[in-house]
DNA sequence: CGAGGCCTTGATGCACCTCAACCGACGTGG
DNA sequence: CCACGTCGGTTGAGGTGCATCAAGGCCTCG
């Protein structure tokens, strides 16, 4: 606990070593393509590192805007959620990516930020990373090329809950996560859901009792076997076929 | 015919007196919040201008990313096309809006953009917004809000097409239109719509049917007139009620 | 050992899709 | 000028994929 309470503090230097430029991450993070200065520049800004335990909150819907949160290690699911208590969750998210995107629009969060496992997050003053992306052109346009891979992202989301069967959507959902683990060195046919089928569902557009029948569909079939929340995928032919013509999500 | 070419040409000299300056979107475009000498440093950039009839592509998905279009006048829808033949709109753009976001990641368009009534727009090339960017903070900024927005959009939308009826998505659908239309100074109750039914429906994932049929129940009920295009909202509170409690789309 | 969370599976209903017929507006060519 | 085809829209009838409701199993944790 007090080993806790000094990771946690906001004057320990720890960051020194754990600054981007020692950062397992930087292939996948903000740092693509920056030069050692230029990473060490950007390290200096995202020093301030939180952790966030299991079903924590990183931010919620309506709290003032501050900071991007760069994922270090852990896994969020981000989420709206609508007046009558429904949820929508909007992306589940994994290391490397960056969270809280769309509430510069408005300086608000618009959606609440939940770790479904024990996480650590890098925190980035925005104004301090648009005060040295104005000298690191490259830093610059990566970011911009972040921001826009996020929306391409949400059109095939749109895609998705626009077009697809709950066969399709699942098929989309697995293929993506596979790819997505596979791009951070893990298995591309084995891994485990962090999410309960609610959580699936409600991103999918489908009901918990749907997204079960699907999975328990694609076993029987043989093209994947689900444990609870292990998933091993034994024909990622077959999953691609089932996923449709449609365009890959990212 | 002479004329157009005239106007098209690319050394005519029409863009001097058509910048961003004198622009009468300069309120709603990229140039909010830039004093006079920065917003003439963006309307050198952003002088060629290029005119799109109606059923005409401004860019087409796979098409290399040079620029970014801002609508001067007119109506898109932007889609993609999937491998057997349907398409899935991803969005409907009006005067002032920006196209072109989602080609940033890639450097090559994802979707494609289709003009709904003849349609001018600005082309703005994006390396050159970049770079002044670097000198103009408050535009930097600004544009950074521009694609969190559509972010923050495209989040309504999976909101829409994962959780909502048909009535409440066309609802929300026309909800979102008058609300662009009065912030461009048309009547909040009265427009003609620019996209057929089946367009309306890919982009909110229902069938052509279905929408006509949604359409003609706010109709039975008094909510709204309908007659062909012609859309007057007779009863906007209850068709905000109809939308349901759900987050408005952006 | 009991309670609660998460998951699975079955039975039933309904919202939307599908197929089909028809209408009006529009454009084209004989 | 009218006949005709096309396109977009409306409406009806019937089918179906998913939601809903319900029951029961497994696992964790107090």
């Amino acid at each position: 606990m007090s080993l806790q309470t000094l990771l946690n503090s906001h004057h320990d230097i720890s960051h020194i070593k754990s600054s981007c430029a020692t950062c397992s991450l930087r292939e996948l993070c903000l740092p693509v393509g920056l030069n050692e200065e230029e990473i060490r520049v950007l390290g200096d800004i995202a020093s301030h590192k939180r952790k966030i335990s299991r079903s924590g909150y990183l931010y919620r819907a309506g709290s003032k805007f501050q900071s991007l949160f760069a994922i270090r290690s852990g896994f969020f699911k981000t989420c709206i959620l609508e007046q009558d208590g429904r949820q929508q969750v909007t992306g589940f998210h994994m290391t490397g990516e960056l969270l809280g995107l769309d509430a510069i629009s408005t300086e608000m969060h618009t959606c609440d930020a939940v770790a479904l496992e024990d996480s650590e997050v890098c925190e980035i003053p925005f104004a301090k990373l648009e005060e040295i992306s104005r000298t690191i052109p490259s830093l610059m346009h990566h970011f911009h090329k972040i921001m826009s891979r996020e929306i391409v992202r949400d059109h095939g989301v749109m895609l998705l809950l626009g077009s697809m069967k709950a066969e399709e959507r699942l098929a989309t959902f697995l293929l993506n996560l596979s790819r997505r683990f596979v791009m951070r060195g893990y298995s591309e046919y084995n891994f485990n859901l962090r999410m309960t089928r609610e959580e699936i569902g409600s991103y999918l557009g489908l009901k918990l009792e749907t997204v079960s029948r699907a999975f328990s569909k694609l076993q029987d079939e043989n093209i994947i076997t689900i444990d609870n929340k292990h998933v091993q995928i034994n024909d990622i032919v077959r999953l691609k076929i089932k996923m449709g013509n449609s365009t890959c999500i990212t």
